[in-house]
DNA sequence: GTCTATAAAAGGATAGAC
DNA sequence: GTCTATCCTTTTATAGAC
């Protein structure tokens, strides 16, 4: 006989995240109720605490949870070869997870607000490890003199705004494909920084 | 005799502007209460109501006032020279204008979700006037032999972003004047879309 | 593991006195 | 024009039954 409530063999976990991913990604951390994150789930609001001590952890979470993978992401990528092929390889790694994750990418910048002061140092020094790799890879082709940059910090940040302003106008099916859109950015990329040849 | 309540000179409605423009900014706007607003102005909440019709009205005259305010200087700035003078000039308005009011801009790129469609609609007119004109500086520069652009639509997004992202981390005080940050993003902008000579 | 019920607080907005 | 008081809704989170 059927059941209408009760255990859901352990896939309600991932489900509550998967849906206050997509609320908090469409109206924001603050403007999304417990009970929509539960209704969207299929079950009631006192469920969720199962699963999360409290609202802030579950944001939290998503958020850690994004940044860990995109750092583990770039320590898999091969870091040999020339500043410029490792510059590239960035690139195209950056606009590609981040337009696998639109909804990831989205709370990640918009609700750093809304982090405790504790969590918001997690990920604000996650954040920084992300860009210290990029860094790291201007300031060597700016060293061996392939790349010509006034100010390798300001072209760190300049790059990844450029890069993820992306995924605010970027859809499926759209006039670019992301290969595309790529190629475009890494001919902006690779002029701003003086790549030579 | 002083009065402790009462009429305040018609000056508490710009009080309450510069006071939601400043939570907003700084907690977000489905986090500010109404009467976290009063309370920063030292009024009671229902005293707001003399000015705005509802919370969200408050919300949309704050990002029309500021985009208006953005295309009417744009508007002002000379549109006579060359392209690669009339891109210069685009560059140091926007680094100048977005530093000079980092509360508004934060509004007005992270709480479009929070407007009513209607409003949603006005405010996004407005930001395609704004990037429709750089685009058709792009494209002349483009079409003269002056620049050398393979996506005039992908260079303007990427360079209003590059811009933009200034204001998510420039303070006043620090390692650079906002001269010399100009300075480093005009030459990266110059660069990306291959300014000739 | 989920439900129902509820506590306790905070929210937007309005009415009427002054 | 502002205050006090209040309405009504919604919120997060918890307690205890099943």
């Amino acid at each position: 006989m059927a059941r209408t409530q009760g255990s859901h063999a352990g896939i309600t976990g991932p489900r509550i995240r998967e849906a206050a991913l997509k609320l908090f990604a469409e109206r924001g951390f603050a403007a999304v109720s417990m009970r929509q994150i539960a209704s969207a789930v299929g079950v009631q609001a006192g469920a969720l605490y199962n699963y999360t001590p409290d609202k802030q952890a579950l944001l939290f979470s998503l958020m850690k949870g994004h940044m860990d993978e995109l750092l583990a992401t770039v320590a898999a990528t091969p870091q040999t070869g020339s500043a410029q092929q490792r510059l590239q390889d960035f690139v195209r790694l950056h606009i590609t997870f981040h337009l696998d994750r639109p909804d990831e990418v989205f709370i990640a910048y918009m609700e750093l607000r809304n982090l405790d002061p504790e969590n918001f140092d997690v990920i604000e020094g996650l954040r920084s490890q992300y860009e210290n790799h990029l860094e790291s890879i201007l300031q060597a082709g700016e060293a061996e003199g392939d790349f010509t940059i006034p100010d390798t910090k300001l072209a760190t940040l300049a790059v990844i705004a450029m890069l993820t302003g992306v995924t605010t106008w970027y859809r499926p099916g759209g006039r670019l494909s992301a290969d595309e859109v790529t190629q475009v950015y890494w001919d902006m990329v690779r002029k701003a920084v003086g790549v030579r040849g």
